[in-house]
DNA sequence: TGCGGCCGACCGACTGGTCGGTATGATTGA
DNA sequence: TCAATCATACCGACCAGTCGGTCGGCCGCA
């Protein structure tokens, strides 16, 4: 059944975020899902099927997002990436300030893929041709690509600099230098202060 | 003696480098330095201390690094996050295209600090007020300091792209892309062409 | 009665860490 | 002066526990 695939691999990342990926064992994910090995073992042959499984469940499901949000955002120039930052940080579009954090597609993908590098480096191959695409695709939509691929680069920064803990959560300084890369994706390539 | 100090870290790392962080233990760190694990021991007494110590030293080395292109770079906008971009790719200055790509210690160090998630998240505390202070210090420096933080979040992000495999090691985007992170270092807030 | 989904005890390899020991060289003391 | 003593650097067999993965079997349903 596809919901027990779904709950295991929705498990396996409960595990990461909680005892972070040097704790994802076959029996925590196990346990996790109320499951027995077997269980697990039965859906996901192996280690590297469980990880593969969350790379391709994750990136699925994020590109998707993204391609729901390209579709109504009415200004052409840097979409993608806007789409990626409000999906990354929703209390954006609402306005708001605070961030509540409920953990986001971008965060989920982000802990797949370093899981990921630990387990297996060779899990990542299939990850290359879906950037590859993700890069065309930038090409083929913006006047000046190369700016949103580097808009998209402080994004993956800055979830890197959340997982290690290297910004406080609530730091207004992470409010001001996302709402900046907000206005980065509307005005390339002179750009900088508020939108 | 802490000339093998030196040797079992950077055996350690080259460990990583090799072979993922996923591989990165006790015995093979050892046998990397040519040394039995009692004498590895000797020097780290638990793991823990181990990735504690490349934390320690890469993260000097490269603070020290930075330091001293500061010192002799005579433009004050940006020289903090110019440093960090000429310290990962050497060949910017040189003025030339190639990429040798011989280990710069910005991926050392981003190497150490992926290992430490994976084997103990809280060995990443200090680094915490150490990053506190580099945001300090750039606030201190630059007028457009937000900017800054933004360029050195892009680097960041470069790092994991070339960590994960993302990005062709040799593709001339890669190459445009950090001409024009160099370029921006020099033009906050307006920016985003050729110096 | 047969069968597929699932269970969980079990296995062998490996892990981080311990410990008794050795080699070397400096320090002491009669 | 030269043993006796100590400190340091290192060794590698060993231990208990954990890992990914196997396998014989149980159970509900057809």
């Amino acid at each position: 059944m596809a919901a027990s695939r779904d709950l295991l691999l929705n498990s396996a990342l409960q595990v990461v975020t909680h005892d972070g990926f040097g704790a994802m064992t076959l029996d925590a994910v196990a346990k996790a899902a109320g499951v027995s090995k077997g269980g697990l073992i039965h859906y996901f042959p192996s280690k590297d099927a469980l990880v593969s499984g969350m790379l391709d469940f994750y990136g699925e499901q994020l590109e998707r997002e993204i391609e729901q949000r390209i579709a109504v955002d009415p200004l052409p120039t840097g979409r993608r990436v806007r789409a990626m930052l409000h999906i990354a940080f929703p209390w954006l579009e609402a306005g708001e300030a605070a961030q509540p954090a409920e953990q986001s597609d971008v965060i989920r993908m982000f802990l797949a893929m370093i899981t990921a590098a630990g387990v297996n480096r060779e899990l990542l191959a299939p990850l290359r041709s879906r950037a590859r695409k993700m890069i065309a695709r930038m090409f083929n939509d913006d006047a000046d690509a190369e700016w949103q691929l580097m808009t998209w680069l402080a994004i993956d920064g800055m979830m890197l600099w959340q997982f290690l803990g290297l910004l406080p959560p609530a730091d207004p300084l992470q409010e001001r230098l996302i709402r900046r890369l907000h206005a980065m994706t509307k005005m390339p390539p002179v750009c900088g202060e508020e939108a």
